[in-house]
DNA sequence: CGGTACGCCTGAAGGC
DNA sequence: TGCCTTCAGGCGTACC
């Protein structure tokens, strides 16, 4: 399931395919996979990329529409054609089991069931460089369209900052975070505190901080807020490196899998012994997710 | 407003 | 073998 790493991984594997590009023609299978304010925007189509964003889970293909060769007086454009050629974001969440895949002309994809949209990607000459695929079986993802880079900034100022940063320890979204009388673990998991965290990293991040999961967050000391902001950060930073975690669906942008959950400490070893002590992990649901956490290195007390 | 419960959706896995 | 149930979980919405 794609978090933070798994996005960034696709993102800079698709950014070189894609950078300076033009999206020639479009393929829309399933009309309802496009949601938000823009929904019957269309999908960048005719619009060179400028740039591949990402925050948190969400990545954004930003691109200028093609200048219509016949509207050559500047003068008598309307105020929509004026709009029209301001940069678009295109949002893509990945949700759940989500791919972004980009193929060669011709080439046939691994598997080519529920593939909901299909952009081609013109290259320099008369031929396409190549497919870029939406694929997501249980449809938990989708695409959001927005009219401008304003409305895409404004849509993500209500994310927390992203995970993958430094902390910014003085953001009014982490001064709520610890303000919180919720469980540690469900905290992380808001979008709205921390940009990018789901259930794996979540996790991971508490056990790299020593810190028992149900806890509640405005209860933790100042230096347990510090081991969770960097060990977030540092569990994002060492996925990236390994291209992300792939427990089924997830594949970069040209099908590889990650490699980073054979390096998970708890994520789905729960009741399997711990890797820096060899107690048993324990394991239950916390905030309708499944929770794993060692009982001896995150102990339901703080560390003195 | 803070917090929780639920539904969406498909495929894998396990029980019988 | 095959049918059934359970589980996985990001996120929007409803509700307390």
């Amino acid at each position: 399931m794609p978090e933070l790493p798994e996005v960034e991984t696709v993102r800079r594997t698709l950014e070189p395919l894609l950078l300076g590009r033009r999206i020639s023609r479009i393929l829309l299978a399933r009309r309802d996979i496009v949601s938000g304010p823009a929904r019957s925007a269309n999908l960048l189509l005719q619009h060179t990329i400028t740039a591949l964003e990402r925050k948190g889970k969400q990545l954004a293909i930003l691109a200028r529409p093609e200048h219509d060769p016949h509207a050559q007086d500047e003068q008598r454009e309307s105020r929509g054609q004026r709009e029209s050629r301001d940069l678009r974001a295109l949002v893509i969440h990945l949700g759940m089991t989500g791919q972004l895949l980009f193929l060669a002309p011709r080439a046939q994809p691994p598997q080519s069931d529920h593939i909901h949209a299909t952009w081609t990607i013109a290259g320099t000459g008369p031929r396409a460089l190549g497919t870029l695929l939406f694929r997501d079986p249980r449809r938990f993802g989708g695409l959001f369209p927005y009219p401008s880079r304003a409305a895409l900034e404004k849509a993500w100022s209500a994310l927390g900052p992203d995970a993958l940063e430094p902390p910014p320890h003085d953001h009014p979204s982490l001064a709520r975070l610890w303000r919180s009388r919720r469980a540690i673990k469900a905290a992380l998991l808001d979008q709205s505190c921390i940009a990018g965290v789901g259930n794996i990293y979540a996790d991971e991040a508490l056990f790299l901080a020593r810190v028992h999961p149900p806890r509640p967050a405005a209860r933790l000391s100042a230096g347990e807020r510090v081991a969770i902001l960097n060990a977030i950060r540092d569990v994002m930073r060492l996925s990236l490196r390994s291209g992300g975690s792939t427990l089924r669906d997830y594949r970069n942008a040209s099908g590889a899998p990650g490699d980073f959950q054979s390096r998970h400490q708890v994520y789905g070893r729960g009741g399997e012994p711990c890797r820096r002590c060899g107690q048993l992990l324990s394991s239950k649901t916390l905030a309708q997710r499944t929770t794993v956490w060692c009982p001896n290195c995150q102990p339901r007390r703080g560390s003195p």
